[in-house]
DNA sequence: TACATTACTGACTGGCCAGTCAGTAATTAT
DNA sequence: ATAATTACTGACTGGCCAGTCAGTAATGTA
């Protein structure tokens, strides 16, 4: 009964490690504890991951990555404007990181950038600046068609990713304490609701 | 030259601990280093604070409370109207907290809310409570008197707040990757200006 | 002066955990 | 069958660090 699918290990080593890494921090996350939520030894850890940095990298790697490439594929396909553009691309990526265990990478990432320099480079150059990318597409669009006003693009992008990112940090930290909370749909239509209109080029009755 | 300044011990230890949990997370933070960084022993630490959570429960306590009723007052001594009472909020809020270190108090809390509930919950009552019955008030008289939409106000409380906890937070996590980033305060009139349209109820040109 | 009190020190210890590696079990090859 | 290879184990160790405490220095008091 040991050793089936034996490709799967370092996935399943990945998911444990995340959930931890997401619910503990990496400080406090155990190797014991990560290989026995996989349901191996420590050992059998050492066989795919070189150290505990390594292995905090290869989750941080696969995890995200996915999601981006969705992102960029949306960008390109999608036919309609740039207000229905904006709005589906905040609620896409809440469909695909809010029901997973994803959603704990940007605490992850904000809690230990500054103690692993090279992740958190790593993270900037191919997350954040990717993922902003998306968003200046969209407002470029807007503004040039003059559905949007002509605001400060490069600050808009980042007014627009906060409420997305507190979102997911939310739910992984101080998420616990306020069981009464309305529901994340609520709060993105509303985040939408004022952001679209915030942004509108004054043109209504 | 030694045992100067009686009672500013503790808060120079508090002080140095700050720093240090910001900088580096609760875990990977060692006392002797606090202590060092206070002018201290780490034996001299231990006669004002029992134990290092008792340590991180004091930093978050003193650091945090005197902003909030800089807040409260604020509220029911302003004359001008909603509009102009959220823009002064929400500037104000970083004139105070982000030229300090107390800036770092979010990511701190989000990082270590998961291994420290009881703080956790302490924090949430205290801060987050407290800072959202700021913003709900507002919302309430600007909506009352006609001048805002009716908005979801939890829900617009929370999407409101996120922006300003990131920048917050920025500095502290990954803001040591992206050098070139624009300043705060265009970051922070973006915001406001997209916020304030966001709210207005639709009557202008 | 001597004695008491308060402030501080830093070497020490005990537990914890990342990382190792000699050994065992399962699988595959011959 | 037997050998060779691959997958995995878990006891062990070495370093690190929170927390201790016997001792020293400074200050206060009589």
């Amino acid at each position: 009964m040991r050793q089936r699918r034996k490709e799967a290990r370092p996935a399943e080593l990945m998911a444990a490690a995340l959930d931890l890494f997401v619910e503990r921090g990496f400080a406090a996350t155990k190797l014991d504890d990560v290989a026995a939520r996989a349901g191996v030894s420590k050992g059998t850890l050492y066989l795919y991951f070189a150290n505990k940095e390594e292995l905090f990298k290869a989750v941080i790697q696969q995890g995200i990555l996915p999601v981006l490439a969705q992102g960029e594929e949306m960008l390109t396909q999608f036919d309609g404007d740039a207000r229905a553009l904006l709005q589906v691309m905040l609620m896409r990526w809440w469909e695909l990181v809010g029901t997973t265990h994803l959603a704990g990478i940007p605490k992850l990432m904000i809690s230990e950038a500054g103690n692993f320099p090279e992740v958190a480079q790593y993270y900037y150059e191919n997350v954040m600046v990717r993922g902003r990318g998306l968003i200046r597409e969209v407002l470029q669009r807007g503004i040039a068609s003059g559905q949007f006003r002509a605001v400060d693009v490069e600050a808009a992008i980042d007014v627009i990713l906060a409420p997305q990112m507190m979102l997911a940090i939310w739910r992984y930290s101080l998420g616990s304490c306020d069981c009464g909370k309305q529901d994340p749909q609520t709060y993105l239509r509303t985040h939408i609701d004022l952001l679209l209109n915030g942004l509108m080029a004054a043109e209504k009755k």
